[in-house]
DNA sequence: TGGTTTGCGACCGTAGCTGT
DNA sequence: ACAGCTACGGTCGCAAACCA
């Protein structure tokens, strides 16, 4: 019996109306009045009491640290990759506190809820969360794992449990990790590729989530066509003084910067390593316009801005001229 | 100006292919 | 023969374009 954030919001403010308070004070206040100490039984085992805290916003950073097993990589929690709770987080607070345990060093391990509390960090706002005081680290475990199927994790993220499912023999092959992980074989290859990428690399990027298979499986390609000494250039070009690539890109939303990153890197990877025979030999004709590739004996042709008169005097011609 | 439509790009799974 | 990869087709979401 797994142990969830709405439950035990559903336990403080009674199933019936859900949840009515709009703002952390409110929500404080309702704590107060209902609930402060709640207890519930973690996996299905023993009873374990969780008292409701407030950590100031300046303090959530050196009060609470991430539970070290955590699938979850805090590096790619940036304002893009929290953009879904940040919003709600800034006009009405925290809605739904975290849940976490109380360290030997007095530090609050966050158990549920990272993506919470890095949204606090940025957004300056108080943090709550739910503390217990004694959970062992098996309980923690499945108590975190039950918590980020609240979020998908990314193909970096699902590649690197993958690893360490093969690692382990728990899983034989790929073929085991998707019946493991219910999906295809396919998206089993991207997961792997994409935790084998380093992280310098996709931290160019705005939302690590938001990147899929392909394009996982082409930046894979391009890295690893480099040599050591270049991967290492490529990487530095990801990060500099300025910050991170998607951090330079002028592009509105996480979609174009994204395609952003992609060409930037596409263009490093080009400039260091140069393709001995052009991927696509692609010839500007009329610059903007018309460009034109050769590949063999084929010829691909592309026009902007063709009106219907001229594209009929061309399609004759070529019908005249290849028939 | 705000709501609706359209078009593009990116995603995923399936099926078939390739290389060991 | 089999594990893993790639191409293809259908679907979805977002942003620009359009219209009232």
């Amino acid at each position: 019996m797994a142990i969830k954030t709405s439950d035990l919001n559903a336990r403080l403010f009674g199933k019936t109306n859900k949840r009515r308070a709009t703002t952390p004070q409110e929500a404080q206040q309702a704590a107060k009045e209902q609930a402060q100490v709640i207890e519930l039984a973690v996996a299905g085992e023993e009873m374990v009491a969780f008292e409701l805290m407030r950590i100031e916003a300046d303090q959530v950073e050196t009060d609470t640290v991430v539970f070290a097993e955590n699938a979850r990589e805090q590096s790619f929690l940036n304002e893009h990759a929290l953009s879904d709770v940040l919003v709600t987080l800034r006009e009405r607070g925290q809605q739904y506190p975290a849940v976490g345990r109380m360290r030997e060093d007095g530090k609050i391990d966050v158990l549920d809820g990272s993506r919470r509390r890095m949204s606090c960090i940025l957004a300056g706002k108080p943090f709550l969360i739910y503390v217990a005081q004694n959970i062992n680290t098996e309980h923690a475990k499945f108590l975190s794992d039950v918590a980020n199927a609240h979020k998908p994790l990314s193909l970096y993220e699902k590649g690197k449990e993958m690893q360490a499912k093969l690692e382990s023999g728990e899983a034989e092959d790929q073929k085991a990790l998707a019946k493991m992980f219910q999906c295809s074989e396919a998206l089993v290859s991207g997961a792997l590729k994409a935790a084998d990428l380093p992280l310098e690399l996709l931290q160019a990027y705005p939302n690590v989530a938001d990147l899929g298979r392909p394009t996982i499986v082409k930046l894979h390609k391009q890295f690893s066509q480099l040599s050591h000494a270049d991967k290492g250039m490529l990487l530095k070009n990801c990060r500099d003084d300025d910050g991170f690539a998607w951090q330079r890109s002028a592009a509105q939303g996480v979609a174009r910067i994204t395609k952003d990153v992609s060409e930037m890197i596409e263009a490093w990877v080009e400039e260091l390593s140069p393709s001995k025979r052009p991927a696509s030999n692609k010839v500007d004709l009329i610059k903007g316009r018309v460009s034109y590739s050769r590949k063999g004996a084929n010829l691909a042709l592309n026009l902007k801005k063709v009106d219907d008169d001229v594209m009929q005097e061309i399609l004759s011609f070529i019908e005249a001229k290849l028939n």
